[in-house]
DNA sequence: CTCGGAATTA
DNA sequence: TAATTCCGAG
């Protein structure tokens, strides 16, 4: 109806939407895929987050930033889900960090056990369907990753299940009250380059203004970040090519070691 | 604590 | 590819 669009096209190749926006390809791997062997630890973050879990862990005062305040908990947890009796905070610490070359996580300098989402990048990766085509989408688009369990049935070979990573709503971090949205970063950057042939424009910009979602997210690589990788790949004429970004990233960013500033304790 | 290189694993 | 493991350096 509203949209005709025959959805049965392809999982992996036919994402119109994504195709507006350029994801990188990690970003696509709903966490079960046959790309993807298991969870990832970023998802599993955020399902615990959602789940407002114990006290393992929680978000911070800032939009996308949580805390883990109980760091061996936290790793046994994630040990636990991935097999891994061994795990401790300084391996778990390990993988967030690299993380970091990856713009999924950013860490909040002078507080410990701080982190900080990049959710420019994780929105669209979740919500697909959300902000981009006001009548492409019917109307499921609205959840996480199979977080359900690891019943995971959900593993079906991803050969056959193109976007079933609608399967429950649960509690949606994004949305969360003391996660305040931003007043516009860089509001700027959302048209600074436009895309190289016809590429189409943010089309749900405007929508996830309303949705106070991070507004950096449909068109800015950006957001936060001071400055993005040594060399940036792409991001002349082409406009952005992610999927550079994914691999091609690497050991960019090196220049700000300045921590060390234990703040309490 | 935090940061990444390097080797290894699934 | 996404960690896991080990580890020296700051």
């Amino acid at each position: 109806m509203q949209c005709g669009c025959t959805s049965s096209v392809s999982p992996l190749s036919s994402p119109y939407w994504s195709r507006t926006v350029l994801f990188p390809d990690w970003a696509y791997k709903p966490a079960w895929s046959p790309g993807s062997r298991q969870v990832q630890l970023w998802h599993f973050l955020l399902e615990l987050l959602g789940r407002g879990s114990g006290g393992a862990i929680g978000w911070g005062s800032e939009w996308g930033e949580f805390v883990i305040q109980d760091p061996e908990t936290l790793a046994r947890l994630w040990g636990e889900r991935k097999g891994k009796p061994h795990m401790n905070y300084d391996k778990l610490s390990r993988a967030l960090r690299y993380y970091y070359n990856k713009r999924i996580l950013h860490k909040t300098k002078g507080k410990r056990f701080t982190y900080k989402f990049n959710f420019s990048k994780l929105i669209l990766v979740n919500y697909p369907g959300f902000p981009t085509c006001h009548q492409l989408l019917p109307r499921v688009p609205l959840s996480f990753p199979p977080f359900s369990s690891e019943t995971g049935s959900l593993l079906s070979r991803g050969a056959e299940l193109p976007l079933d990573r609608a399967l429950q709503p649960m509690a949606h971090p994004f949305f969360h009250p003391y996660c305040l949205p931003k007043p516009i970063p860089s509001a700027r950057a959302l048209q600074v380059h436009a895309p190289p042939h016809s590429a189409p424009p943010p089309p749900g910009a405007h929508l996830m203004r309303d949705l106070r979602l991070p507004l950096g997210a449909t068109a800015t690589v950006h957001d936060d970040f001071p400055s993005p990788a040594g060399g940036c790949p792409a991001k002349s004429t082409s406009g952005w090519d992610l999927r550079s970004f994914a691999s091609g990233v690497k050991e960019s960013e090196t220049g700000n070691k300045c921590l060390g500033r234990r703040v309490d304790k």
